[in-house]
RNA sequence: GGAAGUUUAGCUCAGCUGGGAGAGCAUCUGCCUUACAAGCAGAGGGUCAUAGGUUCGAACCCUAUAACUUCCACCA
């Protein structure tokens, strides 16, 4: 088949994605002659479609596991999609808003029916989306948060957690959010600074002998408050504690207390306490003994404890709760004031700390462990800093605020008996009261925080609890590659819960990726509208040149810029392999092509040979290392720069000449080294690579399943290499020789040589000739030898003389070999420097300090050959 | 208020456990050399943020400083 002139991904991206599914080489086989090897997939939100972000995150999985499957591990990548509880129902309403609907017109079932629906059209879309990538996981393993594998894991572990005591239901201060009426957890608040005020109030001493002046961000919240607090030792205000105030506006009367919590130098050193309201009024409250009450419905209006401000939103109560207090002569001012203020996570809202029943988890006997995993290495994170804001993030936090007033999600296993009160916290439906037999059973209304069950995903996804065969075999799984962003949310989760209940860690390694920011450095946000869609690149690009600039030159957890520029450019790379591949193909058609091992090779093929070897060796350590960047870097480096800018050029003199041998040798080391350099890059840029294996003749089968290039030793010709690189310095002094001269390329040149390695030269002089444009190559004793004026320049294995006539500009000349000279000196000060200092020279590694010397000799003999050189002209 | 990160060529960034500063893009010069102009050859360009310190030796380790970014935190 022929290939076609230049590179065009399309041409066959979906059908080789299409094979590879069809083969069922991405499933992974339970196979005990085999080591399991397994990433969990960060299931993506059923919300949307795949960003950057996600390409980024499946580009670096599908280079790790195909690496991996490659080296004959059994390797699982498992993927799936997050139900992603109020991100999906938040969607959802603002969908059903544009129908004129609301959750109450569709009830309970019908709004779960309309998710389900939803979830079927979004989870197959990013399907979809992920094949485009070429992620080579295993979909007959594919799990849902919500299906009944997970729901089940959910269960057990709500129900154990239950029994242990470490999920408890209580009134507690959580953050409410007033748009979606819904808790969340703090991990789910973002804050922001927001420009707010002061309001400076007065509350009067019932006695009438005095008032204190209060002060609030949240004015409205006063109608609530249930004392005035002061710090213990303020003298100001000893004589206050005890007595009581008028709240204004409502007559009540209200203790002020002492309590350590007050910070007597800010402010007035009083506080407005108010336990409903407020996390840290609420631990006064506690304290003191102090009623609760909370003055604001769930959506963020007043209620009937506001009095004259029932129904009114919390905003425009504000507005004439402060002008009533102004007019009432309460109001003592008004300061400017910029404050953190919380924000829902999903639509944005102000949260509201409220007093709420809800549901936790008690975080204190889970973290311990969890910190300790990290301490041990259990888990690492790669890079390491990361175990910092781990550490920092679950030493101090706090019971995990569970429940969600939503309906899309895993309902809470919870059941209360309308008769006796019995509350039933059970795996399986109970049909009725455990206490009393009564049938008058109804279940908790609420769902469980989402990411309740994402924190199980690494074994939930396996058959947990059941201890399946998968379960068995890939748990704990090895390596999560996930964002900075998700470790609080995911991470930490994951590890408190599996160890609490699998008694392992879930993963050994966590490999953390930064952000995919736009062109000037940005994020890529809805609301900027910068976002690029992986979808239009690939289009236009292919998958291949996505992968490959989304990992090169990208150092793990650091943050990068997308670039079409660098797209274009990894593009320009694929193409150039493809060319090198259409070029070794023309030249190998219709002839027999012996087998590599049986060959004579030549030192140019020795050369590429040593360089493949360390290319593989760098490759392989790099990736078990997920320096993916590095790795990326060091394979095409190795395609564009050794093999096809160098060792191509080389091979053509053989391959235009008359000798047949020598031409089925060249063609067996280019396919050789080709073959292994497919294999290098599989991991990067699968699609092409499997298209360009199949055209080599020697291949068969998929290049995904065949074995990853080893190191190996006897081919490493590290000495072959090095003196060959002579031969190099020579092709590359003749062209810098020519351009200098202002001689055009494509003239022909006499080369005269003298030097000591007369065979290496006599054997590559064809190449030599080549390479540097040259007619014929003599070697000489010394350049007197050479008739006429020339062109000269000094190697390290030789001397050139290239007679240029008329183009000989003896000026030039001369003061091109002072610069050099001149060069040189630098080098031989510089090394010289070195072994002046004793210090140097007895505390240096030997190794180091017999190079310098040798470094010294070259140099030095290199400047005598130039002094000769100078004096000749 | 705590913590982390970044600062290297005009731009975007690599530089792994200290041992002669790298790549891509851009720029300049010359080439359509029959795999590739999505290319080839050659070249220029850096006080590695600043100031100290450790060391025979520092882009790399330590201490300060500056600028930018991000995360966390209960200041009413």
């Amino acid at each position: 088949m022929e290939m076609q002139k230049t590179y065009n991904p399309k041409d066959f991206e979906d059908r080789i994605y299409a094979d590879w599914e069809g083969s069922g080489a991405f499933r992974a086989e339970i196979d005990e002659n085999k080591v399991p090897f397994t990433i969990m997939m960060p299931p993506p939100n059923i919300t949307g479609q795949l960003h950057m972000g996600h390409a980024l995150d499946a580009t670096m999985q599908d280079t790790l596991i195909r690496f991996k499957r490659m080296q004959g591990y059994s390797a699982l990548w498992l993927p799936g999609c997050d139900h992603a509880s109020i991100a999906t129902e938040v969607k959802i309403v603002e969908k059903m808003k544009e129908d004129g609907l609301t959750k109450a017109d569709l009830g309970r079932d019908g709004f779960l029916k309309r998710a389900w629906d939803w979830k079927e059209q979004y989870g197959n879309r990013i399907m979809l989306q992920q094949r485009k990538m070429g992620t080579s996981c295993d979909w007959s393993r594919q799990a849902f948060t919500m299906d009944e594998k997970c729901s089940k894991a959910v269960r057990e572990v709500f129900v154990n957690l239950y029994n242990k005591g470490l999920i408890y239901q209580g009134d507690r201060i959580i953050n409410w959010c007033p748009c979606c009426k819904t808790a969340l957890s703090d991990a789910e608040v973002e804050y922001a600074e927001e420009n707010g005020h002061f309001w400076h109030l007065r509350y009067p001493a019932s006695d009438g002998s005095c008032e204190v002046v209060v002060a609030t961000t949240r004015p409205e919240t006063m109608l609530g408050d249930t004392a005035v607090a002061v710090h213990p030792d303020d003298k100001r205000y000893k004589d206050l504690v005890g007595k009581t105030l008028i709240l204004p506006l409502t007559g009540r009367e209200i203790p002020v207390v002492a309590d350590e919590y007050v910070d007597p130098e800010f402010g007035t050193g009083c506080v407005k306490i108010t336990p409903a309201h407020d996390p840290n009024d609420f631990e006064v409250g506690r304290r003191h003994d102090l009623p609760v009450i909370r003055v604001m419905n769930d959506d963020g209006t007043m209620n009937e404890l506001a009095g004259a401000y029932l129904g009114m939103d919390r905003y425009d109560a504000r507005k004439k709760l402060v002008a009533d207090l102004d007019a009432q002569g309460y109001l003592v001012k008004i300061e400017a004031h910029t404050h953190n203020v919380g924000h829902c996570y999903r639509c944005h809202s102000t949260v509201e700390p409220i007093v709420s029943k809800q549901w936790f988890v008690k975080m204190e006997p889970l973290a311990k462990p969890a910190i300790q995993a990290v301490m041990k290495n259990k888990v690492k994170f790669v890079p390491e800093r990361f175990s910092k804001i781990y550490y920092n993030w679950m030493e101090n936090v706090r019971d995990w605020c569970i429940s969600r007033q939503l309906w899309w999600g895993h309902r809470i296993p919870v059941w209360y008996c309308s008769d006796c009160g019995q509350v039933i916290c059970s795996k399986e439906d109970p049909t009725e009261c455990t206490a009393c037999g009564s049938k008058a059973i109804r279940q908790d209304e609420d769902v469980l925080d989402t990411w309740f069950s994402s924190a199980l995903w690494p074994f939930s996804t396996l058959g947990y609890p059941e201890e399946t065969p998968d379960y068995k075999y890939f748990y704990p799984t090895d390596v999560l590659v996930t964002g900075y962003d998700i470790i609080f949310f995911w991470v930490s989760r994951m590890i408190f819960s599996g160890i609490e209940h699998t008694g392992k860690v879930p993963f050994h390694d966590v490999l953390i990726h930064g952000i995919i920011r736009d062109e000037q450095g940005r994020k890529m946000s809805k609301s900027l509208g910068n976002g690029i869609d992986p979808l239009e690149v690939i289009e236009k690009y292919g998958a291949d040149s996505l992968r490959l600039s989304l990992l090169t030159g990208v150092a793990p957890g650091n943050d990068t810029r997308y670039s079409d520029a660098k797209v274009e450019s990894c593009r320009n790379f694929i193409n150039k392999l493809w060319n090198a591949t259409r070029f070794v193909l023309m030249n190998a058609e219709g002839k027999k092509i012996p087998a590599f091992e049986s060959i004579k090779l030549a030192p140019a093929d020795k050369w590429i040979i040593s360089k493949l070897q360390n290319c593989i060796r760098e490759v392989t350590t790099n990736l078990n290392k997920y320096e993916l960047g590095v790795a990326s870097e060091i394979a095409t480096d190795f395609v564009w720069d050794n093999f096809c800018d160098w060792y191509i050029e080389l091979c053509k003199p053989a391959l235009y000449g008359e000798d047949e041998t020598r031409k089925s040798e060249v063609l067996s080391v280019l396919c050789f080294v080709l073959e292994n350099a497919l294999k290098l890059l599989h991991p990067f840029i699968p699609f092409v690579t499997e298209e360009i294996y199949s055209y080599l003749p020697q291949t068969e089968g998929s290049i995904m399943t065949s074995a990853f290039p080893r190191y190996n030793s006897k081919l490493a010709y590290k000495k072959e290499a090095k003196a060959f690189e002579g031969v190099m310095g020579i092709i590359k002094a003749v062209r810098a020789m020519k351009k200098d001269a202002e001689c055009p390329p494509s003239k022909k040149v006499e080369l005269y040589i003298v030097t000591d390695s007369k065979r290496l030269i006599q054997l590559n002089k064809d190449c030599i000739a080549k390479l540097s444009g040259a007619s014929t190559i003599k070697l000489v004793e010394s350049g007197s030898e050479v008739d006429g004026k020339t062109v000269s320049s000094v190697t390290e294995i030789a001397q050139i003389y290239v007679p240029l006539g008329e183009l000989v500009d003896l000026e030039k000349e001369k003061a091109r070999l002072k610069a050099e000279i001149e060069r040189i000196d630098g080098e031989i000060a510089r090394a010289q420097g070195k072994l002046n200092n004793p210090n140097f020279v007895n505390k240096a590694p030997k190794k180091l300090v017999e190079d310098e010397q040798e470094k010294v000799k070259k140099y030095q003999d290199m400047k005598e050959k130039c002094v000769a050189q100078l004096s000749e002209l």
